[in-house]
DNA sequence: TCAAAAGCAATAACTGTTGTTGTTTTAATC
DNA sequence: GATTAAAACAACAACAGTTATTGCTTTTGA
């Protein structure tokens, strides 16, 4: 994929880590790259499956501990699914998603403006807006044509 | 609250059961019962607290089915709330919430205009848009004090 | 009143995730 | 390059929220 770019180099990933106090090791470089090279929106048990079949002996529970590692880094986000389980992606910039109610697929929207958001839902008095979250449900493509 | 538009009336609650095929028991009234009177947006936890001062006998488990039916029958929606236990609301009618992300209480936004959204955020290709989930997340009066 | 259907409590089990342990690896310093 | 403290590691155990299973009870509808 993009690797001069600069976010894929493992300097990158090694002086991100380093700014939170955090180690570069060969398995959360791995969980990186797999989530880097993996097809987007993969669950924690999905890139565990895939960065297995890479360091045999990684441990799901790893696979978590490393993605939250990243996510704290602020190299990836992790994006809970409301039902089911949560998934990750390595964008950071904001955006929103759609979902597919079947398999659970998502897909990047593009970025909305929020200043429309704000107008068209009124926080209630003293609520304290942090972000916005929207999410378009439906039926993707694939399974549609079952 | 609302004990004469209908929705109230005990009747209401048999009736809609049984167009599905359900039954209308004590446990399941009680259900309701606590649902229309607590506060909004309580979770199965603390509806299975609230229920249980009336009825000590009943489960976790069986709270979790009559919300199950009452959701099927169309009397209450389950909401998700991402991280944490889902919360359960009796309107029916289509809006948003609002959640504050430290103490997880949801409070309902005007219900906005989808059309909005479906100008906002285009769907990928092939999608087939079902619904649309807003949320506004930040920090509400209550915590903002602390 | 009575049989069938559904609900019930009490579990056990399940999924997704996080905490704990003692061991190994890393990065920083010498 | 050797040393050392900090962090990550694997291998669990445990957790929360939720659902499935069981055999018994209640409700419904005839």
């Amino acid at each position: 994929m993009t690797n001069e770019d600069g976010i894929g180099r493992p300097a990158m990933l090694r002086e991100r880590l380093g700014s939170v106090g955090g180690h570069m090791t060969r398995r959360r470089a791995a969980v990186y790259r797999f989530l880097r090279g993996a097809w987007p929106h993969p669950t924690a048990e999905e890139i565990y499956l895939g960065v297995k079949e890479e360091l045999p002996r990684i441990s799901l529970a790893t696979v978590y501990k490393n993605l939250e590692a990243l996510v704290n880094c602020g190299l990836a986000v992790k994006v809970p699914a409301g039902d089911g389980a949560a998934r990750y992606d390595l964008r950071t910039d904001h955006h929103y998603h759609s979902r597919c109610l079947q398999c659970g697929t998502m897909i990047d929207l593009e970025p909305a403006a929020e200043e429309i958001l704000r107008n068209m839902v009124k926080a209630p008095s003293g609520f304290e807006v942090s972000h916005y979250r929207v999410e378009v449900l439906g039926c993707c493509e694939e399974c549609g044509k079952r």
